[in-house]
DNA sequence: GCGTATAATTATAAATTCAAAATTTTCGCC
DNA sequence: GGCGAAAATTTTGAATTTATAATTATACGC
C-alpha cells in the first residue's frame, strides 16, 4: 500500500452528563474498547467498509490514534456479535450474510419480537403504553421521511422489546438487527413497501393496546413474514 | 494477597489431527484467545470461581503461562457471551444469575427449542430422525447415570437445533445453555425431575418422527415449563 | 482508640515492543 | 518475457512495558 498516513484527531471519549464540579467522575464513563467497537459498528453500517472487506489494524488504530491493543479487543466482541469473522493469521473481515443467513435471522427476529409483543400486552402498563402508543404516532407522521421513519420504527421496536420485561431477549434481538443491517437489499426500506409497513405496525399496537397478547404475537409475526418476502422476493 | 505464585506448565495447543508429514498445518488450529475462553468456561461451569467472585488476570496468565494480553481478550469475549461482567477499572467477574435472569434465559430457550423442534419434524430427512431416536435411545437407557444423561441429554438437545437448520439459533442457543450452567440449584437434575424429565423427551421425539411439527413444538415448550417449574419451585 | 488524610501498593488499561507467519517483491534462470 | 525460488516487507499474534486508577496500609491529629 502506498505511503499514506493520516494523522487524526484522537478519539472523543463521552464525558457523563452529570459531572458536577465538585463530584467530578472519572475521565471515561466506558472502556475504550467499547467505544472502539460503537465506531466500528457505525463504520460498518455505513459501507465504509463493505462485507467481506478486510479490516486494516494499522490503518484504523491511526485513525483513531490508539493502539492496536483495545482495537483488538472491540474486534474480538464484534466478532461474537456476528459483524466481523475473524481469520487465522489473517486478521478480521466484515462478515458477509448469505440470502439464507438473512432468512435465518428474519425467522429468529419474528419468532422474539412476537413473543415480545405478546409479553407486552400483557404485562405493560397503561403509562407504558401510552409511550409506546406516542412512538407508533410519530411514526405515523413520518411515512414521507425514510430516514426518519426507520429511527422511529427500530425505536419503536426497542421499547416493545423493554417493555416485554426481558434483557436477554433484547439483548439478543439488538445484535440480531446490527447483523441485520449489513444487507441493503432489504426492500423493507421501498417506498410501497414501507405504507404497508406502517399499516402492520398499526395493528400490532392495536392489538396490544387492546390487551390481547396472541393477537398482538401473530400480528407481530405476519410483520416480519411480509418483510421478509419482501426482501427476497 | 499471600506471596504464593504458581508456576505451571504452558498451555497445551490443539493440533489438528490431519497434519500430514509433508503437507504441515501450522503449529496451532485456533488463536489463542480462544482456548484460553474455552478453559475459563470451563473453570468457570466447574465452580473453581464462584459466580460474583473476581477475575484474578496474574493469577491465570501465570496459571496457563500466557501474558496477560489474549486473557483479557478471552475476557470480552465471555463478557459478550454473559458468562462474566466487565466492570470498568475493576475487572473480570463471573456473571451472577438472579431468578428472575433465570426465568428469562429458561423462557428464552423454550420459545427457541420449540421452533427448531417444530422445524426438525418438518425439514428433517428420515436419516436423521433415525441418528436423533439413536440418540434418544442411549438417553433411555442412561437413566441410573446421572452425568452421563446429563450429557445425552445436551447431545440430543444440540443434534436438533442443528437439523432445524438455523445455525444463528442454534449458536444462541449454545450461548444460553452456557450462560444456564452458572447455576447449580437447577432441580432438573434431581432424580425424581429426570425420569418426568426422560418422559417428556420420548413424548417430543415421537411428534418429530411422526412428522407432527406443532405437536413437536407444543411438547418442546411444555418440557421447558415443567423444567422452569422444577428449578423455582 | 477512632477517624481522616496521605503514602504505598496493587491492578487495570493501553501503548509499545518483539516474534512469527503471510504476503509481496526482487532477482536469477530458462 | 515468464516462471519460480529467495529475500524483503507487511501484518498478525502475543509479550512486555508504561501510565493511571483503585485499593490498602500507614501515620497523624484529635
Amino acid at each position: 500500500m502506498a505511503a499514506m498516513d493520516l494523522p487524526q484527531r484522537p478519539l472523543e471519549r463521552h464525558l457523563p452528563a452529570t459531572a458536577s464540579p465538585t463530584e467530578r467522575q472519572p475521565l471515561h464513563a466506558r472502556a475504550l474498547y467499547q467505544d472502539v467497537a460503537e465506531r466500528l459498528r457505525q463504520k460498518i453500517f455505513n459501507r465504509e467498509i463493505e462485507p467481506g472487506g478486510w479490516i486494516d489494524e494499522q490503518r484504523i488504530a491511526a485513525e483513531y490514534g490508539i493502539s492496536r491493543t483495545p482495537l483488538r479487543e472491540a474486534l474480538k466482541v464484534l466478532a461474537v456479535e456476528g459483524l466481523v469473522t475473524m481469520k487465522l493469521r489473517r486478521g478480521a473481515y466484515v462478515t458477509e450474510m448469505s440470502s439464507s443467513d438473512v432468512s435465518q435471522v428474519y425467522h429468529l427476529m419474528a419468532l422474539l419480537e412476537a413473543d415480545a409483543a405478546g409479553r407486552a400486552a400483557t404485562q405493560a402498563t397503561d403509562a407504558d403504553i401510552a409511550e409506546l402508543q406516542a412512538l407508533h404516532d410519530r411514526l405515523e407522521s413520518q411515512v414521507q421521511q425514510r430516514d426518519a421513519f426507520f429511527a422511529t420504527n427500530e425505536e419503536f421496536h426497542l421499547r416493545l422489546l423493554a417493555l416485554a420485561g426481558n434483557r436477554w431477549s433484547a439483548q439478543i434481538v439488538q445484535d440480531l438487527r446490527k447483523v441485520m443491517k449489513l444487507n441493503r437489499q432489504l426492500s423493507l426500506f421501498k417506498q410501497g413497501r414501507l405504507a404497508e409497513s406502517l399499516a402492520e405496525h398499526r395493528a400490532v399496537m392495536a392489538a396490544i393496546a387492546a390487551r390481547q397478547p396472541e393477537a398482538a404475537a401473530r400480528l407481530m409475526r405476519a410483520h416480519f413474514d411480509s418483510g421478509l418476502e419482501a426482501a427476497s422476493g
